[in-house]
DNA sequence: CAGCATCCGCGAGGATACTG
DNA sequence: CAGTATCCTCGCGGATGCTG
């Protein structure tokens, strides 16, 4: 982590692209639940307290669309589809748990 | 990281608290351009590529009281003024690792 | 059960101008 | 040089209701 003394305008810190994927209100929580393995939607929002249908729905497809989980339709009547975490959205778990690592030393 | 299938209302996941600390546009390159000592604001603010004045300073006075970092007045005329990391921002470091690490891998 | 459409409040962050 | 005050825009996330 070295850097020079000049004006700098276009510039920025890797970590700040880390932080693209895993900012949004309900996002290191739903990777956090499926860490474990695939859920369906229901599922999912009984474990995140509070979250909003249409809500989650918009976090899970912006996520699905940033490659951090994939999206399972059954194509069943009543719908059935899961979702569960990429290789991608796996490799975020060091990242996590450094966090939860600091909010844990914190205090 | 265990747990069970039933219905959580309150609960939420250790990084999320951390994910406060670094959220905000021009946190993590506010750290980042602390780590290696002192500056001033105007010396930061061309560091970070195109921040408003206004934005910094309301940032920096955030990141004040979250305790992430300290403001030392010299009381001179014209003012000058420096910001350096606590132990708390500098702390923060293996967590800007490894999301940089992340991002790193993540091509 | 899963998803979309519509409407909306709110706060982050930017533009600009002024002060000591 | 550092900071504050005013105004404004934009998008996240919530509320509600409808569809297959």
């Amino acid at each position: 982590m070295a850097h020079d003394e000049s004006p700098h305008d276009g510039w920025h810190c890797p970590a700040e692209r880390t932080l693209e994927f895993l900012s949004g209100k309900w996002r290191p929580m739903v990777i956090y639940w499926l860490m474990d393995g695939p859920l369906r939607f229901n599922a999912l929002q009984r474990r995140l307290g509070g979250v909003t249908h249409r809500t989650l729905s918009k976090t899970l497809k912006e996520m699905e669309s940033d490659g951090l989980l994939s999206r399972r339709d059954y194509g069943e009547i009543p719908p059935r589809v899961d979702y569960s975490l990429t290789e991608k959205g796996r490799s975020l778990r060091p990242v996590l748990e450094a966090m939860a690592a600091w909010a844990e030393a914190g205090r």
